[in-house]
Formats: structure tokens, C-alpha cells, sequence
DNA sequence: TACTTTTGCTATTATTTTAATAGTAAAAAT
DNA sequence: ATTTTTACTATTAAAATAATAGCAAAAGTA
């Protein structure tokens, strides 16, 4: 598990942590997908393997970027859930997607995301709120 | 040297070109600190290895991220130089570095950087004009 | 109640990427 | 003419990731 940090900067700081091949991925399904689950996270186009799937939900979790728990009637399942620190990054993860969207049809075929020609700042809004009220849900059933 | 694409997310495919260790540290270099050559981007705080820097170069070269170019005057010396479409990564970089430096700093020291009390906008447009700014000197030299 | 399936992992080994370091050729400086 | 600098490449070691199998507990089904 990582956990040292190669400098002071907080750009290469960040990247410590959320800076490999697959932790914006997995905050992506959550925060754009609504996934909660080991599972819902497996599933996905990009087909991470369990054992990086584990030890990343780990490192994300010992950030308090992600909470861990279970719901009062599925002792099975585990729910994972952002935090609002990492809620947060949600204004990355869309400049992100707009800037691919523009740039990368080039190299690759990308998929169309609705919504995404609306403006920026809007749709960081509505990213966070329907996360927010998600979590609202959750909570009732737990 | 890395060309495939995982799937046709667009912010699966943006990660796939900058998504590892070091590209966004030397789009760092290049945009923050204005560096320009090898050895600059050698003597980072971070001790990027050579034969790193060489693939990640070339790498962001074949997606038209950067060129790389010789002065008149300096036939030893490469020139790296950012394109406008990496320009426009000033916001992601920006972000990072605003997120870095409001929730690292209970797990490492972080530096403090000047500016980046002010606005997240006025930031960013202040980045890109030096940046830019900085390139028109530059090609009078050539 | 017994059996099957699902979920959330861990373990293992292979493959790929990264790290560390040495070395080299050409240009520039002395 | 010699030394230093720059921009790398080459090599080997170490670490991370990929692929796959397997397993225990919970849940669903007959």
C-alpha cells in the first residue's frame, strides 16, 4: 500500500494518491455512476482486477476519500461511499471528461456523454447534488 | 510507449495519455515553472529517471501535447514547448493544486505557493497568459 | 434443511512498468 | 585539445499491475 509522498508539492501530492492508472476511475463510477459496490466497481468497461480493485478501495478509504459500510439489511454487501473531500474532485473529473471529449476524438472513438455540452460550472453542480441526494437515499434504508 | 485505449470514456482515455506517475508533473514543470529542456525537468524535487522523462516525452509529443524543437543559436539543447491543447490543461492542474493544498496537509507537508489564495479563475487565466507570454519571447530568440 | 449462487474479497503467478544507475555521442565551453 | 554539458540510451533491479483461481460468509432457492 502506498504511502510516502515524493515531495511538498501539492500537485505531486494529490498524485500520490489519486494519480495512478485507476483511482479517478473508481471515484468516476461513483460520483458519476452512482456505484457503491465491489461488484458495480468490477463491472465496469475498463476491467479492473479484483486484487487492485481491493487494495485501491483501501488506500482511498485510509485517505477519508471513501467511507466504508454496511446497510442494517444486507450483512453481505459492502456500501462505499464518498466523502466530501473527495465530492470535491468533482470539478477535476468533469474538466477532465470536457477536455477528452474535445481533444481525443483523434485518437480514439469516445463515447457521447449527455449533458456535457452544457456549461461547466452547471454541470459540476448537478454532479454533486444528485451525488448528494443519493447518499440522502442511502441513508434512509440503512 | 503506451497508445491503447481502454475503452472510449473520455476520462478513461484523457487518463490514459496523463493518467500516470509523471506526465502532469512535467506539464507541471512546463506550464508553472516554464521549463523547457531535459535537464530541467530532470532536476525536479520528484527525481524523475531519464529513461522515464525520454518516454514520457515522446510520448506526449505523439499526441501533440508538446514539440520539441532546437533554437538557432543552440544546436545541443531541445526545447519542449506546450501546445494549446495542453495549455488548456491549466484548469485540471490549477484544481489539483488547490485540492492538494486544502486536504494533504493532515498526511504530508505541503509547500505553500504563492497566488494560489486568489480566485480559481483569475489563476488559471494568470498561468496561461505568462505561459503564453513566455513562448512569444522565446520564438524571437529562434 | 440442503444446495446453489452471489458477493467480496485474498492468493498466486505472469507480465508490464518504473526505478536506479551507468554509459555514450555530439555540442559547447575552456 | 581537453573538459564539461546536454540529451539521451542501455541495462538490470524492483515494484506495480494483470490475469486467474479460489474461498468463506451471506443470501437465495428447492
Amino acid at each position: 500500500m502506498k504511502s510516502n509522498f515524493r515531495s511538498g508539492c501539492p500537485i505531486a501530492s494529490t498524485l500520490d494518491i489519486i494519480g495512478d492508472k485507476w483511482s479517478l476511475l473508481i471515484l468516476r463510477d461513483m460520483l458519476l455512476h452512482h456505484k457503491m459496490t465491489f461488484k458495480e466497481f468490477s463491472s465496469s468497461d475498463e476491467q479492473i482486477a479484483p486484487s487492485i480493485l481491493s487494495s485501491r478501495l483501501k488506500l482511498l478509504t485510509s485517505y477519508n476519500l471513501i467511507t466504508k459500510q454496511k446497510q442494517a439489511n444486507n450483512k453481505k454487501e459492502n456500501i462505499y461511499l464518498l466523502t466530501e473531500k473527495a465530492i470535491e474532485l468533482s470539478s477535476i473529473l468533469v474538466d477532465i471528461s470536457i477536455w477528452g471529449d474535445k481533444h481525443l476524438r483523434k485518437f480514439n472513438q469516445i463515447n457521447d456523454i449527455e449533458g456535457l455540452d452544457l456549461e461547466r460550472s452547471l454541470i459540476i453542480s448537478t454532479v454533486k447534488k444528485r451525488y448528494n441526494s443519493m447518499i440522502q437515499d442511502i441513508k434512509i434504508i440503512k
